[in-house]
This record gives C-alpha cells, structure tokens and sequence, in this order.
DNA sequence: CTAGTTAGTGTATTATCGACACTAACAAAA
DNA sequence: TTTTGTTAGTGTCGATAATACACTAACTAG
C-alpha cells in the first residue's frame, strides 16, 4: 500500500528529551539505535508520526514503546525543519521535553531491542541527528521555565524533603542556593503541604517530608499569584 | 505530477501572527480568505511548507506574498496537531509570531487577491480553523516575553520617546504604569541611546528621541545582566 | 499673551533579597 | 552509654529594589 499527493511531503517525527534527578545530579534517556541511520549512536527516543495521533500523543507513545515510561509531564519544545538534519530525507521533527521521577525508572531494559540508559547532562556522548542541538535547547528551557514554574514537582517522588527540593534548584540552576533564604522562600510561598512524616533510613536526623499542594497553586495563580525561585 | 509515499503524510503549513503597535493600541494582521474552506472568513496569514525551505524560510516567504511584509522579527511559537483543524484533511500548522513596526506598513494592499487588514487585538473577528487559539497563545506568548526580553523595540520605530516606549508595555501588559519610575527603570538599565533629536509637529513640549542600543545589550546579557520590565 | 498639553524630574516609605552561624536530633561506632 | 558525625531546622540585620506621589518647564495653537 502506499499514498499519494500532489506535492512533496516531509516525513513528520517526535523526539522527547526525558529528565530525570537522582541524589548527583540531571540525567536524561537516551536510546541506542539499531537501525541505520547512525546505527550504535545514542539519540533520543522518538519516531514518525502516524495521521491518528496528536503530536503529544505520538510522543506518548514512542516513549512508552522505546523505554516503557508513562504518564509522565510533557510539553512541547521546538520544531526543528533545517533541511539536512535527516540524511535519508527531508524529516521534521517536533521535540517535546519530559519530567519523570527517575527512582521510578531507574534500570531501563531494552524494550524494543534497544538499550535504553540514563545519562548526567554534564556527560553526553556525542549522538545521532541534530539531536545534541534539541537536548541543548531542552536544558536552557528547562533551567529557564523552572524558575517561574513549579516544573520541578514533577522531578521529585510525591514526598519529598526541603533538601530535595533544594537540590533539585541547585543541580538544574547550576548554584548554590543559601539554605534558610531557600526555606524562607518557598514557605512564604505556601504551596506546600507539611506532612506528619519524616524520611525513612537515614544515619542522621530525619527530615519531614512535605507534599506539592497542586489545588492550591492553581487557585493562586488565578489570583495573579507569581511562583519565583 | 505526484508522489508516493509508504506511509500516510500530514500536509504540513506555516501560520504567523503578526504583531503591530499604534497610538491607540496593539493590533495584528489577518487577511480574508478567498478559497474554500472558509472562504471569506479572517485568517492567519500563512500557507504549505516547501520542501526546500525551512519553517523560518517558509513563513516569510508566505508573510512577504500575502501581506508584503519582509524583514521582520520572527519568532516560532508552537505546532498545532489536533487532528480536525482542517476539515480538508490532516494539516499540521507550524506558528510563528512577527513584531513589525506598524506605521511601516500602513495600509495593505491586497497582494494576493485578498484583502489584508489591521485588527485591535481587542476586537478580533471570528476565524478561519483554529487560528483564535492561536492569536491567544502568541498574545500570551508576547506578554510573557515581553517582560524580560527587550522584544518590545522591534514594535517601535527605530528612534522613538519614552513616552512611546511607556506605552507599548501598558498596552502589551494591559495595566498602566508610573511615568517616574518606569523612566527611572529604564534608564537604569542603560541600554539607550539618548539623542539630540526631538519629536516633530506635536501641540506641546517636544520629547526628546531615544535609540534602543542592541550592541550594548548583547554584551551586557553576556556578564548575567537581566532586562526586567 | 493666554490656555492647553505633555516633558521631565526626586524623595521618602515599604518590601524584598542576601549574607551569615548556631543548636537539635538522630544513628553509628567506640 | 558515651562520643562522634552528619544533617535538620531556625532569625536578624543591612542593602537593595519597588512603589507611591506632584510640581515646574517647554512648547503650540488660538
């Protein structure tokens, strides 16, 4: 079977760069290609589009097939059409970015008989396509839209201790962040729930774990309510 | 002529908002379609991706044949997939949105056989397909930016007063704004140039003009320096 | 020369940001 | 059971930035 049409048509693909946090540092999910072109290389998941999808569902899909996450935060990136980014055809590629609680994913197994592995930001091998410019412009607007967003809930387990949530700024905004300024902040805020519950296995005093109070921040922000770290 | 593919293909397309500003307030460009579907409705500017153009490429080229206007800021905003937006067939839309100096392009003439107009963002009629979600997330999109990106220049003339200038963030942010100490913003952030030159034929005191000087501000935002509105 | 209109300027109060250091709690090791 | 090591948790003060606010100067038109 094949299609028709009056003019030429590009080849339509989704790409996800997936972030993840673990107690060093940023990571992200990369695969490993099987097929040519740049067999062996590591690129981001993805694939081409079909015509019953959205592209978020497309991307949804090609995410669980090639590492088998769901249901995770997803929001669209860039749409990439330089014309030799693909040396088989002209493909367009829209890159989506995604937020996923690492702990939950931590070994990936080879789903689609692939090898599917976690990566820091700060040690990438060098990959297929133009897919080193996407994951670059991934990190910039991650680091830019975390500031005035709570994107970062979605990094860390549902509890979740103030360090973590410290750690989480530091290791995305590359700094320090002083730690009583930090506690100051985000209780001020009041978009947290503390949680009589402290963290489990620790050689140290626990801390209290605390929970994202979604409904809350929602009714905020229809108030003119502005998060900023 | 046609061509045969193995899988099904989106036809892909190019929308553009394109953003003016005058004494009153902020407008956009629509033109009126002449062709089914929707014919005789306002829509986006915009039309199919070539093959051997880029998305950037390929909205300005459509820009330029349906309104005449070139050399603009151009900035991509979002991909639009939702699979019903073209009763013809699965079109997927690639949006960009255009700051454009207004008094530049005063009138439009028809160019394509269609008419071009200024609509106040006030007062936008109903559209062709989804372009209404589109409008309201470019007029989002430029009300957020706005604010910590000096995009607001490409609105106004190349020398301008800063009772201008005041104006642009009232109406693009739609609140007002003390004179004395958004002046005292500004001229803080020292990226003006200051001329010798004064405004022309007013009924009052002449104010005098200012350039905004894009090579300072490159080298500032090199050293972390922030603009903030 | 008068009326009308906008340009242009400073200060004082309030809110926010950032630097900074110690005690409390707990587990592990001695 | 005592000591050691590690992280949790907390408040103040000075600096900086944000805001509110009103008058005189300059120019044109009638």
């Amino acid at each position: 079977m094949s299609y028709k049409y009056e003019y030429a048509r590009a080849a339509l693909t989704v790409d996800c760069v997936v972030f993840g946090l673990d107690e060093e540092d940023l990571k992200i999910l990369l695969i490993q290609r099987d097929i040519e072109p740049f067999e062996g290389r590591w690129a981001l998941p993805g694939g081409f589009v079909r015509l019953d999808e959205t592209l978020e569902e497309s991307a949804k899909r090609e995410l669980e097939e090639e590492t088998g996450i769901k249901k995770v935060f997803l929001e669209q990136l860039y749409t990439f059409s330089e014309l030799e980014r693909d040396p088989r055809e002209r493909v367009i590629s829209v890159a989506y970015y995604a937020l996923v609680q690492l702990s939950n994913h931590r070994v990936k197994a080879a789903t689609d008989a692939r090898d599917a592995a976690w990566f820091s930001v700060n040690s990438i091998p060098s990959l297929a396509f133009d897919h080193e410019k996407i994951l670059s412009l991934a990190h910039e607007r991650l680091r830019g839209k975390v500031r005035y967003q709570p994107l970062g809930f979605e990094l860390l387990p549902t509890k979740f201790t103030l360090r973590q949530l410290q750690h989480l700024y530091e290791v995305i905004l590359d700094r320090e962040i002083d730690k009583r300024n930090f506690r100051k902040k985000i209780q001020a805020m009041d978009i947290l729930i503390e949680l009589d519950e402290f963290e489990q296995g620790v050689a140290h005093r626990a801390a209290r774990l605390y929970k994202f109070d979604r409904q809350k921040y929602k009714r905020m922000t229809k108030n003119g309510f502005n998060f900023e770290i």
